[in-house]
DNA sequence: CCTAAATAGTTCGAACACCTAAATACTAGG
DNA sequence: CCTAGTATTTAGGTGTTCGAACTATTTAGG
């Protein structure tokens, strides 16, 4: 059980050390395109197609009203816009403009690049075995 | 079926779902507890003994000076303390005090629980794998 | 229908987290 | 001494985040 434990710890421990690199890297890599971690993390989110605010805080885990000021910083520097849904009056569709995108991609590709450097050198098993792992861990449905 | 062939970049883009998992997990484990996410970073890293500033921005990866208010809040809160540090009178020395180290090791607890949990259904070679390939993207030096 | 409840989003006020530049206090090396 | 460097704080600004209250609109029930 004692060595159980441990290694259990040391598990533990490296996720939390990975996941503060992986936040300083984040940081890092946005802070340059202009953008705080925050902003990039919206604008990646984007990425993947047009989102309702609603939608976006439940994906980002914040709430709507955090969103609400973060949109409307991105939207005065025209990265993003609010359209109004087709069928609810109520609802907004925020969606990248052409800059936006671009800026996105950009970030997403640079953080993406840094991480990838990060792993080059684990063995084609040990990243099948890691990604599976970390699957896993997030998406538990998923295996 | 895109399994194989976009192997990388799925290894990364688990590696950045893992990295808001443990955030979201960070926050919510924290909130219960008073604690920004920041403040619980903070005083775990304290855990490991008292630190000057200097080196509390270094390990925290902010700058100094956003160190500053961090800290008096903690201070005015009596989680942590200023001591003089003995030889240089320009230095303090940040540490715990038994109100803080008690919260601290309860957010410590918490949190590493919460991640535990997420980790338990992986068998003992996965959990080695997984714990030897996240060291080696943290420390790189290490192994 | 038509009202009550739910939903989408915003506004407001307050606390925090950051950063940069500039100050303050001290140490250390000639 | 005096000057360079180090440790920290201050001041001022932007951005993040929350909760509570508010508007507008949709939807469900009677």
């Amino acid at each position: 059980m004692a060595t159980t434990t441990t290694r259990h710890t040391e598990l533990v421990g490296s996720l939390v050390q990975l996941m503060h690199v992986l936040q300083d890297l984040y940081a890092e890599t946005s802070r340059p395109l202009g953008l705080t971690p925050q902003q990039a993390h919206l604008l990646c989110v984007l990425l993947a197609g047009p989102q309702g605010m609603t939608d976006l805080s439940r994906i980002m885990s914040i709430e709507r009203s955090s969103l609400t000021s973060m949109v409307d910083r991105l939207e005065r520097r025209s990265l993003l816009a609010r359209n109004p849904h087709p069928t609810d009056r109520r609802a907004s569709q925020i969606t990248l403009t052409p800059a936006g995108h671009t800026l996105a991609a950009k970030a997403h590709t640079a953080f993406t690049d840094r991480v990838e450097a990060l792993t080059t050198d684990l063995s084609p098993r040990t990243r099948e075995t890691l990604t599976a792992a970390v699957t896993h861990i997030t998406a538990p449905e998923l295996s």
